[in-house]
DNA sequence: CGCTGCCTTGATCTTCTTCAAAACGTGTGG
DNA sequence: CCACACGTTTTGAAGAAGATCAAGGCAGCG
């Protein structure tokens, strides 16, 4: 009964090393961190970036490279993921333009601690770790924006953990869709689109579960209208709902 | 045949409110934030902060409350909590004295989205959150540090996202009790020994399980000679063999 | 002593993973 | 345009892991 369409997803095409300078410069603006700061500085900072573009699935940098940079995600979807030694992969977060990754301080550890990959064609600038503190160390409200993005960061890593900790799979997943349909996703008649082709192997690595188990539970939202769903992408139709199901409130 | 000593836990107390001027300063400049300033500035700084005295299993501040200071721990440990609606908790952090919680940066959530509580006798210092962000703006290795250690913080957070995802309770105990001895604990004839009095249940709510499994797991360590695990208290014996079953390389 | 919690241990039951096979979509090449 | 082949998804059934329930033991304390 439910019309499963052909992905509904907009094609994003990357062309690697596409960014122009005109282009970096409006990316590097619309990045929090920047605002604000005098359009010469702009400039200069930009000057200490290097881009890059990634086909996807190409891997940025692996779990143990050496961590020499901060990389900003100007264009694409990038991926973080931990590797566990019995060979399961656990995705942390999907990250959007405008966000973070790679080593922000000047850490004691001086290895990556998870893998970061594009999910899409993706385009990121990076910026030595040194030249970045200088940066923070010279303007100060660009520290305090990394602050807020790092803490509300560690606050939704931490509400990750209070749902793996205490909640079933179903209420797992419920939970999961809405955070990235939020994030990534965009509004349309089906409902609010996730812009990301997302597999069943992919939201079971978010969910922490396994990939029969989230085709299980996507199955029984989309019978219960709450979702819509294809091939590898996922609608929101039902938000309120879903948080029923997430908090434990809604139907079975 | 395992020895079960009464509790070998040093007796902390900490008299509420007893913080000297003296206490304050000496403690704000062991905090790592504020090394490298110059001694009058500590001075003033020392006297933006508030302190208060808490009874073990007192509460700080609620889920939910107004999010307006920023504390720091002076004594005794703090316990970060998530409570769920169905009525489980999950421990997210032990904090020991220096360590922050609370709110860091201006934040566009303004309650506090966990509760904060004293898991001994314990002595708090704290600064509005405006203020705080003052001091970051004037001091900008202060706000660097103040990177450091969120970064490092969600970056811990992540692995234990990464434990609860893909390993068996077993796994997480394994990774649990070391990270806790680390950072808690004190070198003892007995081994590492967890200075905190944690029951099993306190266990359970950090690693995500029941009581029962914790106690089992924790049996199971005793009798393989892993660890040394009282009443309401643990110390590691084999911290090598905790780590091969942690990694799954171990003995089952 | 006897009481009160905490801890342990066993038994049962639910949930979820795993394995396996079939159905489906998608893209390909005839 | 159709048929085929591949990877993904779905579904079922078996099995394992862990939660829950319940009872008994142990330590500390009045």
């Amino acid at each position: 009964m439910p019309i499963r369409r052909s992905t509904p997803l907009d094609d994003e095409w990357v062309e690697s090393h596409m960014c122009s300078v005109d282009l970096r410069l409006h990316i590097l603006s619309q990045v929090p961190f920047f605002c604000g700061l005098p359009q010469g500085d702009l400039a200069k900072i930009n000057g200490q970036f290097i881009e890059r573009g990634y086909e996807p699935h190409q891997t940025i940098y692996y779990t143990g490279d050496p961590a020499r940079r901060l990389y900003v995600v100007a264009d694409g979807r990038v991926k973080l993921i931990h590797h566990t030694l019995e060979g399961k992969d656990v995705t942390l977060d999907f990250l959007q333009p405008g966000e973070l990754f790679g080593t922000l301080g000047l850490e004691t550890e001086d290895a990556y601690r998870e893998t970061a990959q594009a999910q899409t064609h993706a385009c990121a600038l990076s910026i030595g770790r040194q030249e970045f503190r200088g940066l923070l160390n010279r303007y100060a409200s660009m520290a305090l924006k990394v602050i807020d993005v790092t803490a509300e960061r560690l606050r939704d890593s931490q509400e990750m953990v209070s749902q793996l900790s205490a909640h079933s799979v179903e209420q797992r997943v419920a939970f999961i869709l809405p955070r990235l349909a939020e994030k990534l996703g965009e509004e349309r008649p089906i409902g609010r689109l996730i812009q990301l082709p997302l597999s069943r192997r992919d939201l079971a690595e978010m969910a922490g579960t396994s990939p029969e188990s989230v085709s299980r539970v996507v199955s029984q939202f989309r019978d219960q209208g709450l979702i819509e769903a294809g091939r590898r992408w996922v609608a929101i139709r039902d938000a309120e709902a879903l948080q029923a199901v997430k908090a434990g409130t809604g139907p079975s």
